[in-house]
DNA sequence: TTGAAAGCGCTAACAG
DNA sequence: CTGTTAGCGCTTTCAA
């Protein structure tokens, strides 16, 4: 009486569980069981409602299938930027961890916009996903929309660009440390005359990049010189601009840690167009690695941002905290970088 | 006696529509009615739903929506990879184009893989997606899984790599015109040596451009020389092989036709290995246009494709199929293309 | 091992 | 303008 008993029509319907259950005489409950792999069913029905679904071309509906499971399996990720390859890669690598735990990754762009991106959480809790990985827009300044998620029991993890919030979970790399070693080893080959062409300090990557920079010139004795520590944004144009300031200036130093692959690339240009060599004019380093580099001339070294582990560390966290909801304690990882070294700050210019 | 009259905790609980309708005295209809501004609602009573929906950080669930509407207001999106400036930037114009249009866009990644496809594209069925962008993946010789999403009246237009498939809706660049175009260019400045690095022929694009080189050599009376036209992957390394190959056997070209960008990095790379002069002692051209040709040394001309029209022109072609969904005709869309010139393929090297 | 009852949160269709 | 009825397709108790 309840069920609907028009005739069924397989051409175009979609099929349903009752319809197997119908075509089989039995009831919706073992049909659903007996797909999930659930241990109730005999092996014999079991096989036999797979076959019998699988001929009907069944497709569960996963719709219904979370609304009555209030479980998504399903995690959001909320990114600034996508046509990067730092960020795409990183997606990458989500997809196929989400993949290998049954695990759907719903991707939401942000364009660095706060206001975007707070919406597009609102959006993901509306698609009751289980949790969300986040790395923040640039202009982030209002954090309520975490603690909007956090209390509706929706866990989040932040990635790579951490906000100053108390009490989260954090997957990044060492920034800092990372910055550190680049300055020690081109300190090491010989170089003093050092520069930073750094991104805007306002977020945490910029931030600790700076700091391990700093750092690491003043446990080596070093004076920073302020014209060359310059704030830019993190692209191509930047580098550009920052070199070509210095170079009218007449005040290019010996050496650059550039803060990203785009600002590197900027500085490889205005060096190509003022006839200056790299390495042998003026030599760098920057933060972030992608195939390309190894065909720039000279191939570019960097500091290499484990993009797979920031993905999987991230999503095992996530996941985590998703399965254990209650009585969660944050983490904070904090994930090790190494030096790539190719063709550049590989010896020192001077000698 | 049907609803449930636990006493309601608002603290953690998420808020649902009987919630608001309860506490407000009216039916949980009105309350949905008024949420999503149907004119049935009064002013007084919608302003006043709206206020108290607010007020008790109500958030509609998509899922239960979906499901009782029928329709999820999701479009699938399926690209062989997005770690590569052509795709990233696709979605993300995707992207953009969804959120004007009250849609949400689900991605998934095939990683050139068939068969992951096939998975891919079954999930999104489940997930009742209202129609599905899609990309090939190289490897795709079953097209059961197209059939099937069409029967299940799920909408797709395939974008960019269009399989050999009757009766579909495709959204493409012009790559026959484009080849034809950047050949003509190139033997218009005087070249006549000319050679194609071409892509699998098996996909369409490889197809279009290798079709788009014979038509221009052939109408200008130019002969093709076998040896100078090399199909392989579409990456970096498989230009820089090819020119290596060629250089080996001290055959080497005037000009070049790259199938796409990775490519011609590839050529840049082997080129200055063994110290020849782009564009003076080989000159080239490729497909695909993307930031960074502008740092490279000479800049790299190219083939424009949009990727702004193939994500807009996919997507209205798409909700077009989903809104008429009963007798909907196929089109077949192509978006023309224009070189974009910078610091090759701009002046005769021979000269 | 199987199934009946109940409901996840929402909406379409109709009635008042 | 508002509400009633009846589900969307599935799953979780709990009883048989």
């Amino acid at each position: 009486m309840k069920r609907k008993s028009t005739k069924t029509d397989y051409s175009t319907k979609l099929i349903t569980l009752n319809d197997i259950a119908a075509k089989l005489g039995v009831s919706t409950i073992t049909v659903s069981k007996a797909l999930r792999g659930h241990p109730d069913i005999s092996k014999t029905t079991a096989e036999l409602i797979k076959k019998t679904a699988d001929e009907l071309g069944y497709s569960p509906n996963f719709m219904a299938r979370s609304l009555a499971a209030r479980k998504s399996n399903t995690i959001g990720v909320v990114l600034p930027q996508i046509d990067h390859h730092f960020f795409s890669s990183v997606i990458d690598h989500i997809y196929n961890f989400a993949l290998d735990h049954q695990y759907h990754a719903f991707l939401t762009v942000s364009h660095e916009n706060a206001e975007l991106q707070k919406k597009q959480i609102q959006s993901l809790l509306s698609m009751r996903v289980d949790g969300i990985i986040i790395s923040v827009s640039q202009d982030t300044k209002d954090f309520e929309i975490f603690e909007t998620a956090k209390k509706r029991r929706v866990p989040l993890v932040f990635m790579d660009r951490i906000p100053d919030l108390a009490d989260c979970n954090t997957v990044a790399v060492d920034d800092k440390g990372a910055s550190y070693k680049a300055i020690e080893h081109a300190i090491n080959l010989g170089y003093r005359r050092i520069a930073h062409f750094a991104g805007h300090t306002n977020i945490s990557i910029g931030r600790e990049r700076m700091l391990g920079f700093h750092k690491a010139m003043k446990d080596n004795g070093l004076n920073v010189n302020p014209d060359w520590v310059i704030e830019g944004d993190f692209d191509e144009k930047s580098g550009y601009d920052s070199f070509m300031k210095l170079y009218r200036e007449k005040n290019l130093p010996d050496f650059i840690l550039a803060v990203t692959y785009p600002t590197a690339i900027g500085i490889y240009t205005a060096a190509q167009e003022v006839g200056l060599t790299i390495p042998d004019d003026i030599d760098l380093i920057c933060f972030g690695n992608s195939e390309v580099q190894n065909f720039l001339s000279p191939p570019l070294s960097c500091v290499n941002q484990p993009t797979d582990q920031l993905a999987s560390k991230s999503m095992n966290l996530l996941i985590d905290n998703i399965n254990n909801i209650d009585n969660f304690k944050c983490k904070k990882i904090v994930i090790d970088t190494e030096l790539i070294l190719r063709g550049t700050c590989i010896k020192y210019n001077r000698s």
